[in-house]
RNA sequence: GGCGAGGUAGCUCAGUGGUAGAGCAGGGGACUCAUAAGCCCUUGGUCGUGGGUUCAAUUCCCUCCCUCGCCA
């Protein structure tokens, strides 16, 4: 029975580039699951895009001297890039600045309002009378409350520790132009989590029982211990979506609130896009359909708790505004399979200290397959994880060329200088060659089944293992000297073997769509294993932004083990991978710091 | 302070109520189809500490210690 699979991705914040801890925190484990379920025949539904608006931003474009627009569209166009090149299949990966996300956001606002969810509430804040504008807590600096520390920043003060209120700060001043801001009063819309905290406790409890722990309990146990309170979901901003509700001009939604929303706008700018414009609706209205959202720890309590709030805060409500259906209720996450951080030789990831492994720059010197690989094998699933260069080669060397990309090339080559280049008509198969085929045929389900639970990092285990037992079978059967004696029997093993290589093509696909596809056309397929990602431009009335996208067009192969035939043609083998010098890793490691 | 995750062979990690596994690294061997790759054999661990439940715990419960994260 075919699925619809809504494959949710943490939308990058844009305002930095994206670094190997950020790819597999979320970006890859979703590209991965979104492959393996294309595989499988389901209806998948990737979406994601670049989150655009909020302070940071706006502050960049300041010390910039450019506009919030421009930095956004920058690092959006990095983004595409590099998704592109290391091979995202998102089938959207758009905006938050798009005027369709601004309506759904409003729309969402809306419908939290009209039931009732919604309060409002006047706070003090800091203003800074010289530019203009209220200061986010983290802009303002001043002298600690607690224990003097002269450069404490507004929410919280580096020498003790603490966090602070920021309204307590003494001497505060501001860290843009370092002008003494004022206390004034501003009045903001919230989300009343309180009322919504029922329903979000038995959304957690529905899910305890397959949910990766570090995620459920830490938000379950949260809530039990101190219960939600309302969160504001407004600020005093003018880049962002308004609010639509009249008085509010100068004011903007939080991005907190409005970025998650992006799930759902950027389904339905797919649809419309794809000329279809209902079709968003057999993800979100259909309670059979399974969202997952892949997102790195930092996001666990938007997805898990606040995310759903707002989704079982607005009900039917949402449909009722958007599109006159009040028949149905929009889907809440089926899972946020969140992973940890990635450090990097031991240390905290840092941009601003360069220590970080870039994603654009890596792929200046390697592959992108290699890097899938590595950041797979070693994926933060269950706990922090650690990217060391020395591995990132062993593990290429070790596994990728070694034990895979030497299984194919060995078997290729060989079969290809034998037999011409055409398969082996291997007659009748003997037990031995039945059962390499068998444990092929078992790692499909047992594969599949950790790929579907998302524990990718055990499922790449568990194939690599299965291309040791090919190894070993070619090691038993040795048709280098079956075919002195018995060029059928040869024929038998070799047989053998390219169907066991075809297979392991499709077990590994998800991980190295790039290779395998590589080696997919070595195998002599017409038609691709996945279809092509593409840009394209949208224009609306907030100007014109690039979107990528994915078009599956006419693929072949499905989760299947290989019928590969006989006596079909292949060409002969290039090598799938690159060994790298072990000097490789002292060079790299020297480029960080 | 509250909530949570993790502490298993030199390294990276699996795993289970019945006295522990993989890969890499280390040691030895036979072979040559292959990017000197692959294959076979082998050395490594009182499964953080102290208790408890049990016929039996690394696996369940509690205390404590260490590491990391989240919240106020």
């Amino acid at each position: 029975m075919k699925r619809n699979i809504l494959v949710a991705v943490a939308w990058p914040y844009a305002s930095a580039d994206i670094h190997v801890g950020n790819i597999t925190g979320s970006y890859l484990p979703a590209d991965i699951y979104a492959r393996f379920h294309r595989l499988q025949g389901n209806e998948v539904l990737m979406v994601s895009g670049s989150d655009s608006h909020g302070t940071p931003i706006t502050v960049r474009a300041d010390e910039e001297s450019s506009t919030p627009e421009e930095v956004y569209q920058k690092y959006h166009q990095r983004f595409l890039d590099l998704f592109q090149k290391i091979g995202l299949c998102y089938d959207l990966f758009t905006s938050t600045h798009t005027q369709n996300h601004f309506r759904v956001s409003q729309t969402m606002f809306s419908a939290l309002k009209e039931k009732g969810y919604l309060y409002t509430e006047t706070q003090k804040q800091w203003y800074s009378s010289s530019q203009e504008r209220f200061l986010p807590d983290r802009y303002v600096e001043g002298t600690c409350y607690i224990c003097g520390y002269e450069s404490a920043r507004g929410d919280q003060c580096d020498q003790c520790g603490k966090l602070l209120e920021a309204n307590g700060l003494i001497n505060p001043r501001s860290k843009m132009d370092g002008s003494t801001p004022e206390l004034r009063d501003t009045e903001h819309f919230y989300l009343d989590l309180g009322a919504l905290q029922p329903q979000i406790v038995e959304f957690l409890k529905e899910r305890e029982d397959y949910w990766r722990p570090n995620v459920v309990r830490q938000s379950l146990g949260q809530i039990l211990a101190e219960d939600l309170h309302g969160r504001a979901i407004t600020r005093d901003l003018k880049w962002g979506v308004p609010v639509p509700v009249g008085g509010w001009e100068e004011k903007r939604l939080y991005v907190w609130f409005e970025a998650v929303i992006g799930y759902l706008s950027a389904a339905i700018e797919w649809a419309e896009l794809t000329g279809d414009p209902e079709r968003w609706k057999e993800w979100w209205y259909n309670p059979d359909s399974r969202a997952y959202y892949f997102i790195g720890k930092d996001n666990i309590p938007f997805h898990a708790v606040i995310w759903p709030a707002e989704l079982a805060g607005v009900g039917n409500t949402f449909g009722a505004l958007f599109d006159e259906d009040d028949q149905h209720s929009l889907v809440l996450p089926y899972d946020v399979p969140a992973n940890e951080f990635l450090n990097l030789e031991g240390k905290k990831i840092s941009g601003s200290r360069n220590w970080v492994v870039d994603g654009l720059d890596f792929l200046t010197r390697y592959d992108p397959d290699p890097l899938r690989y590595y950041l797979t094998a070693n994926m933060p699933e269950t706990r922090d994880a650690d990217w060391e260069w020395e591995e990132f080669v062993t593990r290429n060397n070790n596994e990728l060329v070694a034990t895979w990309g030497n299984l194919v090339n060995r078997v290729l080559s060989f079969a290809h200088n034998q037999w011409e280049g055409k398969i082996p008509d291997p007659g009748e198969l003997r037990p031995e060659d039945q059962n390499i085929l068998e444990v092929l045929q078992e790692g499909f389900e047992k594969v599949g089944d950790l790929y579907d639970r998302v524990k990718l990092r055990v499922a790449l285990t568990e194939t690599m293992r299965l291309a040791g037992e090919v190894n070993k079978y070619l090691d038993e059967k040795a048709p280098w000297f079956e075919i002195k004696e018995d060029k059928d029997a040869a024929g038998k093993s070799i047989f053998t073997a390219i169907r066991a290589i075809d297979s392991l093509k499709i077990l590994l696909a998800p991980v190295l769509p790039f290779t395998c596809e590589q080696l997919h056309r070595t195998l002599g397929y017409d038609k691709p294993l996945f279809g092509e990602q593409y840009t394209d431009s949208v224009e609306d009335n907030l100007g014109t932004h690039e979107v990528l996208r994915y078009r599956q067009g006419d693929v072949c192969c499905e989760w299947q083990p290989s019928v590969l035939a006989a006596g079909s043609p292949f060409h002969k083998p290039q090598p799938l991978f690159q060994k790298l010098d072990p000097e490789v890793a002292e060079e790299e490691y020297n480029r960080l710091g």
